[in-house]
DNA sequence: TTCAATAGTTCGGGAATATAGAACTATTGA
DNA sequence: TCAATAGTTCTATATTCCCGAACTATTGAA
């Protein structure tokens, strides 16, 4: 006799029920950061596959799995099943109205950070001093 | 012969050494972001035995010890000593210039939430519904 | 100088949380 | 009916967090 796995239904917070804990909580990890802002720059609808690859590193899709209900607990994202596959949406509209500004600061301090990141990443991209010139 | 224990020099990030998911993982513990909006209130700097309890719960002084070095290796806060206390101090100006708007947008968001359980836990800040009054 | 008091840190182990492989559910299309 | 696909749940391991106990370091008083 084998325990059975039941597939129990989606789990979404009400506005009221939505913390600011709850939101930096789950945007504090890399991964889910880069999955909602991602979701969040295409307003349509991101399934879970998408993510397979995050920032050139594989992410096993169990690990996705929870990363994507992290996010549906917080509150960040709605999923809803379309047969076989979940298409999720940003709820920042809700957000914005409990939380004003709160979810752009941080999207927009992501995207400064990366911009940071890629420019120290790719010198190509950078004027060399002269030093560097030297040095090559 | 006992191992001794060292007291390691405080460790305080440079601007660009603070990241977006350090930040978001301080405040997301509500004993952090309340001890992080105190300093932030009060431009004068606060020492760790200030928040023994916070929100009418003890913290034990060792987790309020490592609370605080969570804020400050975040780069949200500095501490330096003065003789046997520390002071700490926000460093939200800096922030500021890397982040804008971020520190701003989670403090505020704070208040807001802060400002709705103070109302849901006292009724009497509440005008009563007519249900309640004949419950009454 | 010595010693007690004070403020905070570090250590260690138990609790909670995160990661990821394997087995599973549920839906679709052949 | 069955294989393929998309995602979840289970489980074991790894990491992180919490807090009591022991410790360091400074100050002020005897």
């Amino acid at each position: 006799m084998t325990t059975l796995m039941l597939m129990r239904p989606l789990f979404h917070p009400s506005i009221e029920g939505i913390t600011v804990e709850g939101i930096l909580h789950a945007l504090s990890d890399p991964v889910r950061v880069a999955i909602y802002t991602d979701i969040v720059a295409q307003q349509c609808s991101q399934n879970c596959s998408t993510f397979l690859t995050v920032s050139d590193k594989t992410i096993p899709k169990s690990t996705l799995s929870q990363h994507f209900r992290a996010l549906r607990e917080a509150g960040l994202i709605r999923g809803e099943w379309h047969g076989v596959e979940m298409h999720n949406t940003s709820r920042c509209a809700e957000i914005e109205q409990r939380f004003p500004g709160l979810i752009r600061a941080i999207v927009n301090a992501h995207a400064i950070q990366s911009a940071g990141e890629a420019r120290a990443k790719k010198p190509v991209a950078r004027r060399p001093t002269k030093r560097a010139a030297a040095n090559k």
